[in-house]
DNA sequence: ATTCTTAACGCAAAATATTTGCATTAAGGC
DNA sequence: GCCTTAATGCAAATATTTTGCGTTAAGAAT
């Protein structure tokens, strides 16, 4: 007898996107503190208890939306060179991140207990950053590690976007990737 | 007639320790799942509304709570050398904040929507490598700037706390502290 | 010291939210 | 089509959060 760990058809999946709609919508309009299940369930035309038995309470039901949410669709952009992929992909990761709705999406993966949402959100950065590794190599440009670009790059934008002690902008987020360079070409 | 914002005498003073003294206490024998606000409230002798008044929601007194634990008790360690007074503390700050109650109290600080919590948090860092950068110009040595080990050590070890995606050993904290010194002497 | 004003609290009722038991529905295997 | 059981709905039982109102006590003024 086959096993299936969780049910994947119709009903069970329609209710799953309903409730994220849901919730995605009510995010999209309100304070996370005026949201609650009994609204969200409303709203999907679902009864709570649906809710509370299949993500348990809502702040993991908000970090499964929020990483659902943080999901790239596409592979980040090829510009031609390395640096201006990486370049086009940090900056627009910045300025996601950093508005209220990615700050707010960021907290919701981060909060949660289960840590599930947590890696999704992290993978999906360093798929995205092994792929420019990959054309990098693919060009003969120089390698480029996936763990130093989070470490150097990644890490201060999402640092000061959650303590939110600075700005960051687009100048701030060029300044730590020429200080990539400097680790490559130290003579320079 | 003189004004006061906040009473700050016996009765409101006491009650305040006593639900601060209370939550850290669950804080540290229960998941923050178990914790409810009337569970606070009966351990600290006060009525539920009285904290629903004060701090508005657990998530709140969470955050006070664990911004007041967050707090330093002293100055970092002087040590006699710039290097290592600054590896003293980055490698105390990981081990308590990579532990399970430090990333916990991390979270709770970053949960807040009111951010008064994280700012309290992040302003201790920067005080703290402050006064680690006075002493080292005091000492004639590099001048060392704040700004700079937040981006390139603290944020990185938070980042890794708080997603999870590697193990902050002390090791490699001592790896993103030699990175920096690369900075200083890049004829090196 | 005494009085006055009012922020902060306690209490209890009301409003909401969460949990739980049980009946029903429908997915996936046969 | 039948069977098993995960997932849902419903409603009752709990638990939590909010709110109105009387009381207490901090700090200012006299």
């Amino acid at each position: 007898m086959g096993r299936e760990l969780v049910r994947q058809g119709g009903r069970s999946a329609r209710i799953q996107r309903e409730v994220h709609a849901a919730t995605q919508s009510l995010v999209g309009r309100f304070d996370r503190s005026a949201i609650t299940v009994p609204m969200i369930a409303d709203l999907a035309g679902v009864t709570p208890s649906t809710i509370y038995r299949r993500w348990g309470d809502l702040g993991s039901l908000l970090a499964d939306v929020a990483s659902e949410k943080l999901r790239p669709i596409s592979d980040p952009d090829d510009t031609g060179s390395t640096a201006s992929d990486l370049e086009a992909f940090v900056l627009q990761y910045a300025e996601e991140m950093s508005s209220k709705v990615g700050r707010d999406l960021l907290r919701d993966v981060l909060a949660d207990a289960e840590d599930t949402a947590a890696t999704k959100c992290w993978r999906y950065t360093y798929d995205h950053l092994e792929t420019i590794a990959a054309r990098a190599s693919a060009r003969g440009d120089a390698p480029l590690e996936p763990g130093l670009i989070i470490d150097r790059v990644i890490a201060p934008i999402c640092f000061h976007i959650l303590f939110g002690d600075r700005d960051v902008s687009a100048d701030y987020c060029r300044g730590l990737l020429a200080g990539l360079r400097a680790v490559d070409n130290p003579a320079e």
